[in-house]
DNA sequence: TTGAAAGCGCTAACAG
DNA sequence: CTGTTAGCGCTTTCAA
């Protein structure tokens, strides 16, 4: 690995020089922040455009203590959920002059060693995790940094670090409300992602607290689990076709996302089952999946632009020590009703069971 | 904007103190290049371990002028094309232990000062377009950095610039061919991108390379152009649909990309008429779309995360001087046949034409 | 093998 | 209003 020689570069000794004058003026004018007489700083700016100079980033940084640049913690950089948080966040950055790195973490372990170096380090003026697996014991080590720290989709307030909150619970309620009132289902049944996937039970305690609400009963085995995965629905969905069947009434799903809800009804679907007039499906967090694909799924969106927009907001404010205590700020989900579901706008299909 | 005061930071002083060595030594430890008798080695590394001492990334990076880090020029971070890419990218860069900044920049001017902004200012040692807009001027200006710059996507060579290309071309031949030699289609059409967008262009090239190659004729009207979404897909696809209704024999249609597939599919398919017995289409980029909805889609699949892999690769050694001519890579994509043509793996499905 | 000291390029007191 | 100067924290000659 060779050292590359740069082309040397211009300091802002050049340009006090090119003006005739103290680089501590050349400072001021680029910040703009001190007074400096007009003639002088036209001078300055004359020489800062002639040697189209640009102050070196890490000088800057080294001086200020101050990188203006934060950490995006992502396990994963791909599908859609990641894409539209990151988006979001990065128009926020945008807005507020700062730079965004990208650093992926898959376990606990790397998300406390990203934590520690970048931070520590001070390549980052602070860090956002998104969806953190950190366990219980990292998150303590960590909270060391909570001035510099937020967590999106995790309840840290406890330890006074900042975070961006779904409300899961609430979307599971209205989607299985919105299948209770308005498809007017018989039975129901719950489709998640893995057993231990919070995000997952929040959902199903919604859906509990729906049934409950409108004094229907649990059937006997309403719940499954899946990876999140089209396939493994796909499998679950086959495993309930002679249920449904064999079944007088409407069925309704709650799917754990719009994956899942997709593999449940494309097997509904090959079973000859319609969808949405025997089985109302619908599914979480509004992906492209859902509006690009017959029939349309009904699903419950999730702001994710608006959360990865607050998430940088809220860090910039505490890092640049405009809040000093923990926030904690929640988000809920919104269903959107489409083809997979009946409710008000769906003109009733034939039913064409065999 | 009150400015932070930070927990005093250790520095490499401290470091010293505590080893009761000076901080050159410290720092060749950290460094691990120069020799260092390993009784002091011994006691500089407990130092460090017992301070739990961490570099300064700035003040690092101001000595050795490299920041380690590259950054990654995007119009928009949203969609699955990117998301592929990015995550070769980054998977290239942990392996080389470097970072990434994502900077956004949606047009020629943008991309420019990014590049001065950057680059001028040692923020980062590199920079990777994705499928940059650049206009000529932006080019021949920036090819002063072409030390430091990696464009994915446009053909630079002749400024001197590392690029990583899509052969569309074949990609758009391979597609044409299937639909021609296995779909056994009688009827061309091609629906592609903008009409300016030259990964279109070039698809449509493929095309025409092909019905030449099999000596058919280029119906009358045979190319589209969209706005590689699906809203636009379904309107141009509206348009054709009474040609091909009135029509004898099969249909191929190439799409630009599985969007726009898709709108065509499920607009055919509203129509009643089935897709892929009287109409097979391919789709380009294999998208989560082209497997995760029926009929599943056959798509030209283009290898992004080896793309992104390799330009960061590419980008690295050049940075490092290992490489110091310019370089091209060329990649191309693999047809990955579906059910949305016809082909020896599909079950011909019987006709429902009304 | 180790240390002293001179930068790297910029900011910010402190004087004037 | 402007200049001098002392850092920021690390790397790297150059001597010892």
């Amino acid at each position: 690995m060779t050292t590359q020689i740069r082309t040397k570069n211009l300091s802002i000794h050049d340009v006090a020089a090119e003006a005739k004058v103290s680089i501590a003026t050349v400072s001021r004018v680029i910040n703009g922040k001190d007074r400096v007489a007009p003639s002088t700083r036209t001078r300055v700016e004359e020489a800062l455009k002639k040697l189209d100079f640009r102050p070196n980033r890490q000088a800057r940084s080294l001086g200020l203590r101050r990188t203006n640049t934060i950490g995006l913690v992502v396990p994963d950089l791909l599908g859609e959920f990641f894409s539209e948080l990151m988006h979001g966040v990065d128009t926020a950055a945008r807005d507020s002059n700062m730079n965004l790195m990208i650093i992926r973490a898959v376990d606990s372990e790397e998300e406390e060693a990203v934590c520690e170096e970048f931070l520590g380090s001070g390549a980052v003026d602070g860090l956002i995790f998104m969806i953190s697996q950190l366990d219980d014991k990292a998150v303590h080590e960590l909270a060391r940094y909570k001035q510099s720290l937020l967590v999106i989709d995790r309840d840290l307030a406890d330890l006074g670090i900042d975070n961006v909150l779904v409300d899961n619970r609430s979307g599971g309620y209205e989607a299985t409300c919105h299948l209770i009132e308005e498809s007017k289902v018989d039975h129901l049944l719950f489709i998640g992602g893995p057993e231990k996937n919070i995000d997952s039970g929040d959902r199903l305690l919604g859906f509990k607290d729906a049934v409950r609400r409108h004094d229907m009963k649990l059937e006997e085995n309403f719940s499954f689990f899946t990876d999140y995965n089209y396939d493994n629905a796909c499998a679950v969905a086959e495993s309930i076709v002679r249920r449904i069947k064999s079944s007088k009434g409407r069925w309704g799903i709650v799917a754990a996302n719009d994956s899942v809800a997709r593999g449940v009804i494309d097997t509904l679907l090959d079973h000859k089952i319609s969808v949405p007039d025997k089985v109302s499906v619908v599914g979480y967090d509004d992906s492209q999946l859902a509006r690009l694909t017959r029939p349309t799924l009904t699903s419950v969106r999730i702001p994710l632009r608006e959360l990865g927009r607050t998430a940088l907001c809220l860090l910039r404010d505490r890092i640049n020590g405009v809040r000093l205590e923990q926030s904690t700020i929640v988000f809920k989900g919104r269903l959107i009703r489409r083809g997979s579901s009946i409710h008000p706008g769906t003109t009733p299909a034939p039913q064409h069971e065999s």
